[in-house]
This record gives C-alpha cells, sequence and structure tokens, in this order.
DNA sequence: GAGGAGATCGTCT
DNA sequence: GACGATCTCCTCT
C-alpha cells in the first residue's frame, strides 16, 4: 500500500486515487516524438521524474503496442546500495556504464524480466526502472502476451482488468515482450529501435514520490516516482 | 482486502 | 550455494 509506504512530506497516492482517468484503448498511436539520448544524460532522479507521462513503444511485426509510463524508480549507481551497479562493473550490468537511452534488462526471481533505462554519461553508471504502465494501443496483445483471458468485451473497459496487464516490473515487461535476450543493450532513442521512448505531448498534473519498493538496502530513499491518482500504479505490500 | 509462502532460475561469490 | 529491483495462488479475516 503506497500510502503507509510514503514518509510524511510526500504525496498521498491514496487520495489522489479520487480522480481516475478513464482507459485509453487506442488502435493506433497519434502524433509522437521520440526522445534524444541528451534526455537520459543527466541524474536519474531527475530522468525518472521527467519520464512520467511518456509512451513506452514497442513496435513488433503483428503492429505496435504503447503504455503511458506512470511509475518510475531512480537507481543512482555506485553509490546506491540498491543498485545492480554498487559492485561495480559486470557481463551483466555492463548496460549501465555505457551511453545513456539504453535498455538495461535483467531475469529476476527466475520468472521476471524487468526494463531499465540507463542514465548519466558513458562511463557513469545510473538507471531508471520502469514499474508500470497504463495501457493505451495494443491493449488487447498486451493481455495475450500476458496469458490473461478477457471473459467479455467490457473487460478492456475496466480499470481492475487493466490494471492486471502491466502494473509491476515484470508484468510490465511480459506484455510488451521485453527479454534480455532480445532487448538488452538496445537504444531506446534511436529511430530504427523497436523499443523506443516517445513523447505525444501529455502532462502530467501531480506527481508522487514514495520510498523504492521491492528492496531492502537504501531502501528509505524516496526515489520512486508516480504519477499521482493515476490507478495503473503499482501495489505491493509493504511489511 | 490483506498477508503468507512457494515457484523458479540467472548471476555472483 | 545463496540471493533476489516479482508474481500469483491460497488462506484468513
Amino acid at each position: 500500500m503506497e500510502s503507509r509506504a510514503s514518509p510524511p512530506g510526500h504525496l498521498a497516492a491514496g487520495r489522489a486515487r479520487t480522480h481516475v482517468a478513464p482507459p485509453q484503448n487506442k488502435s493506433s498511436l497519434g502524433r509522437v516524438t521520440g526522445l534524444k539520448a541528451e534526455f537520459f544524460n543527466r541524474d536519474p532522479r531527475r530522468v525518472a521524474r521527467a519520464l512520467l507521462g511518456k509512451l513506452l513503444v514497442r513496435k513488433t511485426p503483428r503492429g505496435v503496442l504503447a503504455g503511458r509510463i506512470v511509475e518510475t524508480e531512480a537507481y543512482l549507481g555506485k553509490n546506491d546500495a540498491a543498485a545492480h551497479a554498487t559492485a561495480g562493473k559486470t557481463a551483466r550490468n555492463a548496460v549501465l556504464f555505457g551511453p545513456p537511452g539504453h535498455a538495461y534488462v535483467y531475469f529476476i526471481y527466475g520468472n521476471h524480466h524487468c526494463l531499465n533505462v540507463s542514465c548519466l554519461p558513458d562511463g557513469v553508471p545510473g538507471c531508471v526502472l520502469f514499474r508500470a504502465l497504463e495501457p493505451v494501443v495494443g491493449t488487447e496483445r498486451m493481455t495475450d502476451a500476458r496469458g490473461i483471458e478477457i471473459a467479455k468485451e467490457i473487460d478492456l473497459k475496466k480499470i481492475s482488468f487493466l490494471k492486471k496487464i502491466s502494473s509491476g516490473p515484470g508484468r510490465m515487461a511480459e506484455a510488451l515482450e521485453i527479454t534480455r535476450k532480445r532487448d538488452n543493450g538496445k537504444s531506446l532513442v534511436s529511430q530504427r529501435s523497436d523499443l523506443r521512448i516517445a513523447d505525444d505531448g501529455y502532462r502530467v498534473r501531480r506527481v508522487a514520490v514514495t520510498p523504492r519498493i521491492g528492496i531492502v538496502k537504501s531502501a528509505e530513499q524516496p526515489l520512486r516516482y508516480l504519477i499521482a491518482g493515476n490507478p495503473f500504479v503499482s501495489g505491493r505490500r509493504v511489511h
């Protein structure tokens, strides 16, 4: 529950949940602009906040899948005990030490892939973890990729149903067919890339900041960013 | 709705 | 061999 995770002084996500955006199950993307590498060449905290409201777009032979980024977490690099880069460069995390704007995908708990984007200049580790998307384009294909059965047509209009598609790092990666083998090291800013981040002009009204979740080390730092009131952010019990 | 526990396997030491 | 930036099922209230 986010409200329990929020330290005093931060926006309470629970209160903001009262205004709920309607699901936007579009059939295609409108006019969008791809982000440039410079966008990611800065502090992961600024990138994590700025990414909210942007679109994560996956192009596949069967069509486009896209979701609005509603939740991110910043990982700061060598000085961040929770970051994969804290132990230094390895074969697994090499992307974090590379140029900004590239996908760092890792496999966790034997079941799940998680997508990050590298930040800061070449040689300086830092990244942002994508934690949740609001499905925008290709919703049915995403449910298919997740192995979720659509019992009734009206399910695709229910927030409680749509939330199961991509609220959580593992769910989100599965919905967009993201895997380490296929996507790790891929540029998210190249026009030729099949996995990109784009701006469609959406403006975020309020950003909530809470401690990161699902981690033990450096768990107290407020480095999780989410669109206040958005129903598609991931929920997780805090013990 | 909330909490507990198992599944599952790549990566690192 | 241990750990882990998760998810889902099952049980209890």
